[in-house]
DNA sequence: CATGAATGATACTACCTGGTATCATTTCAT
DNA sequence: ATGAAATGATACCAGGTAGTATCATTCATG
């Protein structure tokens, strides 16, 4: 999946005094777009301070304004950055001709370890609090996230999903989608993020083993 | 359920000239507090100034300082008054005696409904953004929300649960609550939190219906 | 190589905010 | 009633930051 595209929002307030940009100014643009990303996820919006991405991006602020047009323009760009890497693991799983449950078993844990990570978990904080003044960045994130993951399992289900979910089309693996991602990360993912519990691989183990257990049973009888 | 006790931490740096505290002074404490909780909820613990605060519920900064030891404090207290509110009505429900369908009907609507407030959104924002800081905020909500939902939904699973859910003991009841939590809650809250799409009543109703004919698929084969 | 644009370094400007100090006013126990 | 303590209003301070301006330096192109 390419990266979620924002650039109408992103880039319209960046004051562009020509297109023949420098290499070293493509250079050090995208050196501040990777620098700020690594200290916007991990501090927030309001704790990382412009003089402190140039200090440790190199460059000067000439270039944010110049090319972002501002703190809120590079915070942007530099979220839709980081965005696309989540859930890379769960895309890039290969589950062709797998089992239901096996397959279910490698997507579920595969969702896991991609949710639970440290900077999975750091950018939904951001995130999640800078929705509000964001709200583009909030759609993305969920088309980027759960409804990624959600397409993902839906696809090997109406695949692998024998009797029942053909029948009703992919509506009904969207369905059942829906239930085996929130039963697998729902409350590991609450924990994560609230207790800064990391959930060891035993409880990440029998998550996805309850979920898939659920699920096969919601299959087999037609939920 | 009472509301989660931090006093220790909240309290510690206040600085108490004596506790011969005035009527009058207890009165500003007090809306200062309330005062302080919405505006914290609604726009965050860095999106709002003291004086704002003063400037809304009377009194003066010299109370904020001599009550709650800072800007730290008032938060803590401000969030710990509100974290009780958010459940209420689910913790309120009565289902004694109801069959287990329409228990789950009737305790999942109440969830969603809890969870899909405005103001719940809100604090989960606010809360979700400021864990770092505050680590024990973060458990409090954990506490006072998901955790507390799942006890309530276990002890009815485990009182209505009929076959298989009284053999193993509320072990089982509680994994069956925590898939029906997440299975109610998951998508609809993601969605309300990022993509600011409330969740029309049809799409709640659906959602619980959804788990409640998955729990009880659950349930029948012994999931 | 020469020239003008792009870039970098730096200083500066408003502005805001958490926290403190000051002092007038109110409250309450005696 | 009265005086000490609590409270309120206000001004102030120090620190920090987004954004702008300035000018030297570097680059790309003819």
């Amino acid at each position: 999946m390419p990266p979620v595209a924002l650039e109408g929002a992103a880039r319209s307030t960046a004051r562009r005094p020509s297109d023949r940009r420098t290499g070293r100014g493509q250079a050090t643009c995208e050196r501040l777009r990777r620098v700020a990303a690594c200290l916007f996820v991990a501090r927030g919006y309001a704790g990382v301070s412009l003089d402190e991405i140039v200090q440790a991006a190199g460059g000067s602020k000439t270039n944010i304004y110049a090319f972002y047009g501002g703190k809120e323009g590079l915070f942007v760009a530099a979220i839709e950055d980081a965005l696309g890497e989540v859930l890379r693991p769960l895309t890039g799983a290969d589950t062709r001709g797998l089992a239901l449950e096996e397959g279910l078993t490698r997507l579920g844990r595969a969702l896991l370890d991609a949710l639970l990570t440290p900077e999975a978990l750091a950018l939904h904080r951001t995130l999640i609090g800078e929705t509000g003044r964001f709200p583009r960045l909030g759609a993305a994130w969920y088309a980027a996230g759960p409804a990624t993951s959600q397409r993902v399992l839906a696809r090997f289900i109406a695949e692998a999903g024998g009797q029942g979910a053909e029948e009703a089309g992919g509506r009904e693996a969207a369905r059942l989608a829906r239930l085996f991602h929130d039963m697998v990360a729902g409350d590991l993912q609450h924990r994560a993020l609230f207790q800064s519990q990391p959930a060891s691989a035993d409880e990440r183990a029998d998550a996805v083993a309850a979920a898939v257990r659920a699920l096969t049973a919601v299959m087999a009888r037609g939920g």
